[in-house]
DNA sequence: TTGTAGGCGTTATCAA
DNA sequence: TTGATAACGCCTACAA
């Protein structure tokens, strides 16, 4: 019988036969997870020997270990990470929060297999508006994540919390000006005005702009990226109409500038593509007109069905997979070395020269 | 000064001052999440009250309840869900491990909204082909859900793993049919041979169908739903050929079936509704073809792209909103109750009448 | 109603 | 290299 058998809390019942390895003796009750505790006795070591067994660089001699090893995969043990997390204080969980989930799925997919591959898990928080957040802010607290990476919008007093607790916080696409904060994003500006310019260097003279929900400080940014370029350029009479975002609204705003007086503008800037797909579809469907010949559409995003054929549509095509290992890395990083500095990475993007509307070709 | 100041296990250093409130005596060292003992060292009582106030029904005197929920603001504590779930062995976390990810986001909203509705938090796991299950599944049991929703194939190995480690398992749309699992399906055979049979009714008489990747049970399902309904109808010519579930598979295979010998058929069934747009595309504007004058195409899903007006595809749209509260509830329910008997819940998809085939009145 | 004390399953420390 | 033993932060009898 194994010396340290009683080492266990439970002292372990009385063995009924002094076999070695009478399993009956070791295997743990029915229902209960198997803990180290039960390996230590199956194999006649002491719980810390079990634990060192998981450690890297753990000291255990090669013949303990290999008992140890034997008698986890008889009895199937896995260390508890929830234990682990409590007494290491890190719970390999990063949180994620994400709006508009249903809209840039990939963006979701890059980071949990991205954070997976460093031993990482996703604990996912989606919103559908942008305002929910304070709900989820508390739960994050709660569970004790290593790290937060959000793609949604944080008030200053809310980035300033995580601050305060020494959560590392990267994200993704929302840049604060004056906020010392963490993110990786795409130039939203700067696609804009290369569209505005080249779409005016294309004759372009009457704009419309659809923008995202009004909470949306990214469609804030891209919308008056567009507007204040086409000021620049001498355009100022530019219509603009709110949308949420989805392939509906797209249609809706086309319809409404249809409608309204003045009728259509020559080129319609939208906040992203989902509304500039429904922006073509309207118009070519429901109005009967050409597009690009009568009406030029163009997005921002280049979301994979912007790509379609049917739509072939101009863009600016963000590198989110680049942007999501960016992050990830950065937030890995900073749950290593809390007293990283803050940093802010701006990626460009790319224009994707699709036939949904005539372009020139800037200065 | 309140008597209990030395309840917690590191005893409080000496005050400075016997002023009541003298804050800096409280506060725990910078860095350190504030715990439960902070705040009864605070509050002038034991930690077991402060436990108490935080649940449902621990009987607290509303004097003393007051107290405690002032220091709590003050402090600003929130219990730490993790050393909890040690304790009372539930972690309020589920574990979801979802396939194909970027071409099913709303079913990751749905679930993550149902989930956190009842106070669970989702724990995600993708995988990009279906076979890399295993590596996850151990993941899974170190985190120790208390429940795990999937919408990827388990082998009956894999299965019996979580039945063994009594964790409830509910699958979303695979179906396993002599495994006592539980699931929420549509049923994909049913919606196939609509499908098939409204095809035939309208004259087709030449089939081709584009499935899944080999390892999607899914495809396999609906395919063989189609398959064997053209056979009943006396259709046994039809060209099989494997998509990725992607855009682009499905345009390859148009142009595969364009190309090959015998020419196109009358109507392409296709897996998913992705590869029947790719293979709208790829018939309209490779190929110059009329959809569904020259070529019917059919999907499956009812994705949001499939009802957009560039395709108004013909598909059986699954209540994908009712299957995943389906799925949340009767996780749930299993969480509360072990002992319930598995089950299995079938919904029926509808067919989606579009513009993309011709189709005629069944019977 | 309140406080004491023990335990959840691990890792960390330290003496042997 | 090994094994006691003390945390980690919380919940929960049980006794007061």
């Amino acid at each position: 019988m194994p010396k340290a058998a009683n080492t266990g809390k439970k002292a372990a019942k009385p063995a009924k036969q002094t076999t070695a390895k009478a399993t009956a003796d070791f295997t743990p009750e029915a229902g209960r997870r198997v803990t180290s505790y039960d390996v230590a006795r199956y194999a006649g070591v002491s719980q810390s020997a079990v634990s060192r067994c998981f450690k890297e660089g753990g000291s255990v001699s090669p013949k303990t270990r290999d008992k140890i090893m034997k008698a986890v995969r008889k009895l199937g043990y896995q260390p508890n990470a929830i234990a682990r997390g409590l007494i290491t204080r890190r719970s390999n969980m990063v949180a994620v929060i994400i709006a508009n989930l249903r809209f840039y799925p990939e963006t979701l997919a890059y980071l949990t297999s991205g954070l997976n591959a460093s031993g990482n898990h996703v604990l996912l928080f989606s919103l559908d508006h942008e305002s929910e957040v304070d709900r989820i802010i508390d739960q994050i607290w709660q569970y004790g994540v290593d790290g937060v990476i959000a793609g949604a919008h944080l008030s200053k007093k809310q980035i300033e919390l995580f601050d305060q607790r020494k959560i590392p916080l990267v994200f993704i696409n929302r840049l604060y000006r004056d906020i010392a904060a963490n993110s990786v994003c795409c130039d939203q500006v700067e696609g804009e005005r290369i569209l505005v310019d080249r779409l005016v260097a294309a004759g372009h003279r009457s704009f419309a702009v659809v923008t995202g929900p009004s909470d949306s400080v990214v469609s804030q940014q891209r919308i008056s990226g567009a507007v204040e370029r086409l000021a620049d350029l001498g355009i100022n009479d530019v219509r603009v109409i709110e949308g949420e975002y989805d392939y509906d609204s797209g249609r809706r705003a086309l319809r409404e500038l249809a409608d309204g007086a003045g009728g259509l503008p020559q080129a319609v800037v939208c906040a992203n593509d989902m509304m500039a797909i429904g922006c073509m579809d309207e118009a070519r469907h429901q109005l009967g007109l050409r597009v690009p010949e009568d009406l030029s559409v163009v997005g921002f995003d280049g979301v994979m069905q912007a790509a379609w054929s049917s739509y072939d549509l101009v863009t600016v095509r963000q590198p989110m997979q680049n942007m999501v290992e960016a992050a990830v890395s950065m937030l890995l990083s900073r749950i290593e070395r809390p007293d990283l500095a803050p940093e802010k990475r701006m990626f460009s993007g790319e224009i994707v020269e699709g036939c949904s509307a005539r372009l020139g070709t800037s200065r």
